[in-house]
DNA sequence: TTGACGTATGCCGATATCGGCATACGATGA
DNA sequence: TCATCGTATGCCGATATCGGCATACGTCAA
């Protein structure tokens, strides 16, 4: 048994960066081969290639106009991938509150110096403020 | 040039559905890898290989208590994903007011039949994403 | 010590990926 | 019809995966 092919899931789809790019390009709009092999700055059979794969796990459609072929975006398989995310959203917002809890036992601590000498407890999580 | 390494990303960790088993127990509390072996029911060198990978990029951490070890979640890596994938949210939301606004169109051509038979001169019009 | 338990690792085979390059193929225009 | 453009496909090599099986390793209990 190898690693699942890339065509089975929007999970394995999406896993690969290029992929992605092509996706977040296809977000801005209908887009050509070349219009995409410009944006991206890769090899053109690269493109076509990564685009045949978005097009058998369904996000992506793609329509003929004249010797262009005109790729779409189709986010509906990404739902899979969201929703298997989202609920682990809740779990680094509460890991912060966590975090406020501590430094909220530490300064009381502080205030009211009760040592116990030994451990300085690791301060493994201290730098992971910024954002939301 | 492969397929990128499981271990780069959240992304790649994340493709492998047994991974995402793992991890969705974990999302339960602490496990030992007899637990996790018994829960998934998959043999005990599957269950540590994929915590490893897990251990790579950083979504679960290990603690030792006796001869067990206890994997615990760490959602940060997943924050990456989420990221990336909450803003095609919108897209298969807006899907509809697009189907609603073509059915609008259909009705009105219905109505008022103006057939100009050559090209719809690229309808490529302006997509700026303004988000946030 | 010895042995049992809990886990990690090594080796194997089958399978696919991904990019590069060449090339095939359909549509268009001279 | 022929050349050209826009795309897709085929073949290749290098690399990894994933599960199975055997086994090594560390901890704890007799």
């Amino acid at each position: 048994m190898a690693r699942a092919a890339t065509t089975t899931d929007a999970f394995n789809a999406v896993a690969e960066p290029r992929r992605r790019e092509i996706l977040d390009a296809l977000a801005g709009g209908e887009r050509s081969v070349t219009d995409l092999v410009e944006q991206l700055a890769v090899a053109q059979p690269v493109v076509s290639k990564h685009l045949r794969v978005l097009r058998e796990v369904g996000l992506v459609q793609v329509r003929d106009e004249g010797r262009q072929r005109i790729y779409r975006l189709e986010p509906a398989p990404l739902r899979e991938v969201y929703e298997w995310v989202k609920d682990y959203e809740r779990l680094w917002t509460e890991r912060f509150d966590l975090l406020d809890a501590v430094l909220e036992d530490l300064k009381a601590q502080q205030a009211e110096p009760d040592r116990h000498g030994s451990q300085p407890a690791d301060a493994e999580t201290t730098d992971k403020e910024r954002e939301s």
